[in-house]
RNA sequence: UGGGGCGGACGCAUGAUCGCUCCGGUCUUUGGGCCGGAGAGGAAAGUCCGAACACCGCAGGGCGCGGCGGUUCCUAACAGGAACUUCGGGCAACCGGAGGACAGUGCCACAGAAAAGACACCGCCGAUGGGACGGGCGACCGUUCACAGGCAAGGUUGAAAUGGCGAGGUAAGAGCUCACCGCUUGCGUGGCGACAGGCAAGGCAAGGAAAACCCCGCUGGGUGCAAGACCAAAUAGGGAAACGCUUGAGGACUGCCCGUCCAAGGUUUCCGGGUGGGUUGCACGAGGUGCCGGGCGACCGGUGUCCCAGUCAAAUGAUCAUGGCCUGCAGCAGCAUCGCAGGAACAGAAUUCGGCUUACAGGCCGCCCCAAUUU
RNA sequence: CGGAACGUAGCGCAGCUUGGUAGCGCACCUGAAUGGGGUUCAGGGGGCCGGAGGUUCAAAUCCUCUCGUUCCGA
C-alpha cells in the first residue's frame, strides 16, 4: 500500500454517511469551515467535503475540493484517526493555498505533523 | 506611420515527484500490484431557439393560444447561415433595419382652431350680393362698413398639421394651370424572385404606431435522460392485465368543443409498490480531418484516414525547477541585457448534436478602408 | 440537470393589463399640544422603478440581452 494514496474508499459517497456524520459528530468550528468528526470503527479514516453553492461559481468549488483533499491525502495526521470527517465549506471560506489549509486544521485538531509527511 | 472595418487561429511550454478516473496487456494470495495509453472549452456557461432519442392508452377534426416575417437558396431542423434587394448611418472599408395602417376596432397625454372621411382662433379678401355716405336727370360710378359670403397664403401649438419648390393666375386664394421632384394607376422590358429602370396617363387621394388588438403567409401534440428499460435484496399495507355485465359521476388525450379512450362496482388471471442501490440509456456521431470535384457563397458529393473525457457528494489535481510573456522598481540621455518584486483572463463536461447570446488578461495572422509622409 | 416566479423610498407592498401625474402604510424630519415623554393633529423630505440596449414623440409599463434572489421536481 503505497503512503500518499488517496482511493475512493477513503472518500464518503454515499448521503446516508454523511446523515449519519452530522447527526452523530462532534463539530469544530474553523475559519470559515465545519469540521465534523465521528469515530466509525474502520481503520482508516474517511474524508467528505461538502461546498455549498453559495460559495461560488463551479471552477472556486472544485478548487476548494482538491484543495481539501489533497491536504488530508498528505497530511493524514492532522485529522483524527479511525473517523469519519466532514469538511463542510462555509460560504465566506477565503483560504487559499495548501499551506494555509494545512495550517488552519492543525490548530484546529490540535495534532502534530509528522516531518516526513511536511517534508514530501 | 497613425486611426478604423471585417475575418481566422491561439489562449502558457518543458521536466521531476506525489495523486485521481477509464481502457488494454500481464502477474496474482482475487484485496490488488506492475507496464503502456487516454483524460475539459471556445465559450464546456446562460438555457434563448432548433433537432435527435424516449415515454405519455399511439395524439384525428374544428376553435383558441404561441412562434416566425424583404427575396432566393443552404440545412435533419431553426428565431441560424449565404448571396442578393431596398431604406437608414458612416468620407470610406463596412454596419444596422425589413409583410400589411384604403379588412376592421382602438390609441396619439399636455398644448393647439384643428390629431385624422380635416378645421377656421388670429388672419387675408370682400370680386358677387347687401347696408351707409357722396356724385350723376338717369343708366351707373366712387368711397366706406365687414352683414351675407369667399379663402387657407402667412402666424400660433406640437414629436407629428392633409404633397414640396418656383412661376403663372386671382378680389384674396387654391394642382386652379404649368415645369421639375414626389405620389397613384396602366403598359411593356430585365430578373426564379424581392425589385430595378423606361414610357404614358391621372391630377393630389396620402400622418404615426402592428416590440396595441389584429389581418395575411408559414409553422408548433405534451413531457422531458430526474425521459425510459432491466436486475437483485427486502417486505404485504396494495398494484397490474383481461372481460365490457351494471353505472355514465370523475379523469386522460390539448386550454375548449366534437370524437376517442380511461374509469367506479363485479368476475377471472398475474405480481408487484415505497425507500435506497446496481446495470443500461451513455458516447461511432446530421463526427473530426487531408485530398479531389461542383457552387459567387453558405454548403454539397466522392475518396482516404482517425477514434477523440465518460464522472454520479461528480475524476482531469498539488508541489518544485527551468524557460518564455506582461507590469512595477532600480539602472540608463534613450533602448537592449542583467537584478529584485509581483501578475497571468473568462471559466469546469453531466443524454447527445446544430445554432444564438453573454463573459474573456494577453499577444498572433490575413484581407480591406481613410489620413499623413516618402518615391 | 430540468421547470417556474419575483426585483419600485430605510422596510413591507400598489401602479404594468389598456405606455404620458410614480402612490399607500410603517419609519424619518419640522411645527402644534405637554412641566417632559408617548399618543394625537398639521406640514415636509427622500426614488434616476436591479442593469444595458431597442420600439415609440414619450417606457416603471412593450421587446431583447444580462445580473441577483426565491420556490418546485428523483
Amino acid at each position: 500500500m503505497k503512503r500518499f494514496a488517496l482511493p475512493k474508499s477513503s472518500l464518503l459517497r454515499k448521503s446516508g454517511e454523511f446523515n449519519l456524520v452530522y447527526r452523530q459528530g462532534r463539530r469544530l468550528r474553523g475559519p470559515g469551515f465545519l469540521l465534523v468528526c465521528c469515530g466509525s470503527g474502520l481503520p482508516g479514516s474517511r474524508l467528505g467535503i461538502s461546498v455549498p453553492a453559495k460559495t461560488g461559481c463551479a471552477v472556486r468549488r472544485n478548487r476548494i475540493k482538491r484543495l481539501v483533499r489533497e491536504t488530508f491525502r498528505l497530511h493524514r495526521d492532522i485529522f483524527p484517526s479511525s473517523s469519519d470527517i466532514v469538511f463542510a465549506v462555509r460560504p465566506e471560506f477565503t483560504l487559499d493555498g495548501l499551506n494555509e489549509v494545512r495550517a488552519a486544521v492543525a490548530e484546529l485538531t490540535g495534532l502534530p505533523e509528522r516531518h516526513d509527511a511536511a517534508a514530501a
